[in-house]
DNA sequence: AATAGAGCTGAAAAGGTTTTCAGTTTTCTG
DNA sequence: CAGAAAACTGAAAACCTTTTCAGCTCTATT
């Protein structure tokens, strides 16, 4: 049996309660407070997380529920996510839905389970869509993905001005056949959607978009159709990091380069876009601030629960390289 | 004031224990079970996890200690882990360590206070080599890394002979001085660097080994110095993915091409190393069987506790690719 | 028909901590 | 130096379950 806060006490000849007191750093007097520190040390006392939040209320745990941690953008977001939890003195724990519903509300009652002191979110558009019918009690911030407009705390990119910049971008070097590959379950692909569709509008260019599930295997499949098409298009947009690789996949199957054969442009400034042929040109994202972001919104709204919702929206950062440049 | 098992029972006319047999699915008549069930719909209730396992003594949580989620390796790993966990009905909790010695205590420590069900971890050499005066009262797994010979149920792969396979296909490409990157912290880093100079000594060509902290900016760093030597090598050995992702940099940065300039080869079969340049040759992990074969591990400690400690010990596989291809 | 056993249920204890409450000691104020 | 306030401490309640124990109702066996 492991030795608990009672036999501290009675090791340092005290109450419970102060032994308590001593771990929380509350008023004790000196001499005491060195008797039970001793004691711990003696003992070999660990304090029983459980019991702890059982008793005070409070689990300090923060719950991040994610479509997949091997999206890289996820990764690093994650990584911001936890360094922050720590520092704050919580845990994480992490999920991966799959973009899937089912497995969505699956850990969503986990949290409620867990008595989560808050959530950090990137729901399916699905789920997303009916997301004030659900009523949690711990706050939630979305990441990366909005919900009912202006209803949930939420940071994200602004989509939509960074699609135009890349639609922009091609254009301005000369592109006039843009077509683009979205991720179809998100409303932060369907806002890249609909930013480029504007974009290409604007323009008086014809807009092309295909969409499919935002892996990198999916990705390839339908960039290798793509690709082969007769009436294949001047410029590619892949709409995330995931899909961006599935493209350059599939270029690389079909012996396609970029610019020469084809121009590509995509989210997501993962190191390999750098280094693959002469650069993918993208649209980088403040991962790491996105994720700071949403746990300082989610600590303030912890503090201020009654606070009106607010939506954090930064702007991605376009990354000129090799694969849009004019070609020949 | 949330809904707790007690207003179950008073909704549905039982005892508490009642309720708790229903939720535990155990022997009640099914009239009973019915009005509980009901009930439970009614009231919205949700057990609360921390109160369930202070009394059950089962914390149902894993953690998961690894250096960076970052690094695609840990990254691919702790999905493994964690779709393991959740089909056992597990959460996981994870801890990024940096390779810091202090952090990997600090986190030892939270996952004894959180009385988690098991650990799988990849420790730094330093912490390894003192892993068996610590005495966890949790089962722990090593991962990736290995501890005092023999005395941890650990599952890591082949490096000796990974090392040894990349020097021997080298060297039958024709590559004399091959020189090796390595990282500073990890006994994989060490096992790489022992097979790495066996199997030049068997070869009677002469080992020349640089270390480096595991990440891809140091790599950068001590990637460029080794390229601009006047005696710069044949060949170039990277130890893990971060390593190999700085190395690549490197060489874009001084606009060197693998295989002409230098020939390249590494570790992790990241999706990008395929990518890059005409690929990269690289000893792909298992990582997925690694995660599996961790959890599986783990599971079976706990079910027999007294059992001898195992070693899993899986082989790379060595994918050929351009960058290692014997100069023009 | 009596008895053993199995199946089912509820009362109450237990799990390890924090917190409240009340009481005691110390310090401060005038 | 008296009295008030502040600081400190311990006993006991509370947090929400699961589990033990004992009792009760059936069924099955002899």
């Amino acid at each position: 049996m492991s030795v608990g806060i009672k036999d501290v006490a009675i090791a340092a000849g005290v109450s419970p309660a102060t032994v308590s007191r001593v771990l929380a750093n509350r008023h004790v007097k000196p001499e005491l407070r060195e008797r039970v520190e001793t004691a711990i040390r003696l003992t070999g006392y660990r304090p029983n997380l459980s019991a702890r939040r059982l008793r005070s209320q409070h689990s300090n745990t923060i719950g991040l529920i994610v479509p997949d941690i091997r999206n890289p953008f996820f990764t690093t977001l994650s990584r911001a996510v936890e360094d922050a939890a720590y520092k704050a003195n919580m845990r994480v724990v992490l999920c991966n839905t799959d973009e899937n519903p089912t497995r969505e509300t699956m850990y969503l009652r986990l949290m409620q389970e867990e008595r989560v002191t808050g959530v950090i979110y990137a729901p399916t558009r699905e789920t997303a869509a009916q997301l004030d019918r659900l009523n949690f009690d711990f706050p939630v911030v979305l990441v990366d993905r909005h919900g009912p407009a202006g209803k949930h705390d939420s940071v994200i990119l602004d989509n939509r001005q960074a699609s135009a910049t890349l639609v922009e971008h091609l254009h301005s070097r000369g592109f006039k056949s843009i077509e683009g590959l979205f991720g179809n379950t998100s409303s932060t692909a369907r806002d890249r959607f609909s930013g480029y569709t504007e974009a290409m509008n604007d323009r008086a260019l014809t807009p092309r978009a295909d969409f499919v599930a935002p892996n990198a295997d999916a990705a390839t499949v339908a960039a290798r159709q793509i690709l082969s098409r007769k009436d294949r298009p001047e410029a590619l947009i892949a709409s995330n990091g995931l899909i961006l690789l599935g493209v350059a996949q599939a270029m690389q199957e079909l012996g396609l380069q970029a610019p020469d054969d084809i121009a590509i442009a995509g989210f997501d400034n993962e190191i390999w876009t750098g280094l693959i042929g002469s650069g993918i040109t993208v649209i980088e994202q403040p991962v790491a601030d996105i994720g700071h972001s949403a746990m300082r919104l989610l600590f303030e709204r912890i503090e201020t629960p009654e606070m009106a919702p607010r939506v954090v929206m930064l702007s991605g950062k376009l990354i000129e390289r090799n694969s849009s440049k004019r070609p020949g």
